[in-house]
DNA sequence: CTGATGACGGCGC
DNA sequence: TGCGCCGCCATCA
């Protein structure tokens, strides 16, 4: 039966390719965090994680800019190029980007309940 | 092995 | 809301 997952390793390189299909599938307009993709990712408490992945990342089709803090803040210094770029590409998704913040989902909200089976 | 670093998170004030 | 402190994880000097 397929009912097992293996245990989460996080060192082996399946952990980088299970973050990035966690963020291929954020769909267009909408956001998440680093930890919620960690988890949908099953790799609780690896925000860190995601973000390393991501800064190695190279893919420009990857929806790295929907990733954000837990907060809801983008994870740039205010002032560096790749905010910037991030705040284009997030109203491109017609998210609405308020002093370099979004209005991040709730975790216990339908979406997220789908997506975390826990 | 120890300490520093980073696209983080949660809590307290 | 803003800020600081501390915890956590993985990597590197």
């Amino acid at each position: 039966m397929l009912t097992r997952m293996p245990k989460p390793a996080a060192s082996m390189p399946s952990a980088a390719a299970a973050i990035l299909a966690a963020i291929r599938a954020v769909p267009r307009g909408q956001v998440a965090g680093y930890g919620t993709i960690a988890r949908r990712a099953g790799l609780p408490g690896r925000a860190r994680l995601v973000a390393r992945v991501l800064s190695g990342n190279t893919d420009r089709e990857l929806p790295w800019h929907r990733i954000l803090r837990s907060d809801g803040r983008i994870a740039f210094p205010p002032d560096s190029p790749a905010f910037a770029e991030q705040c284009l590409r997030l109203r491109a998704d017609g998210v609405e980007v308020r002093n370099g913040r979004v209005r991040l989902p709730r975790e216990d909200s339908l979406d997220a309940a789908v997506w975390s089976p826990r």
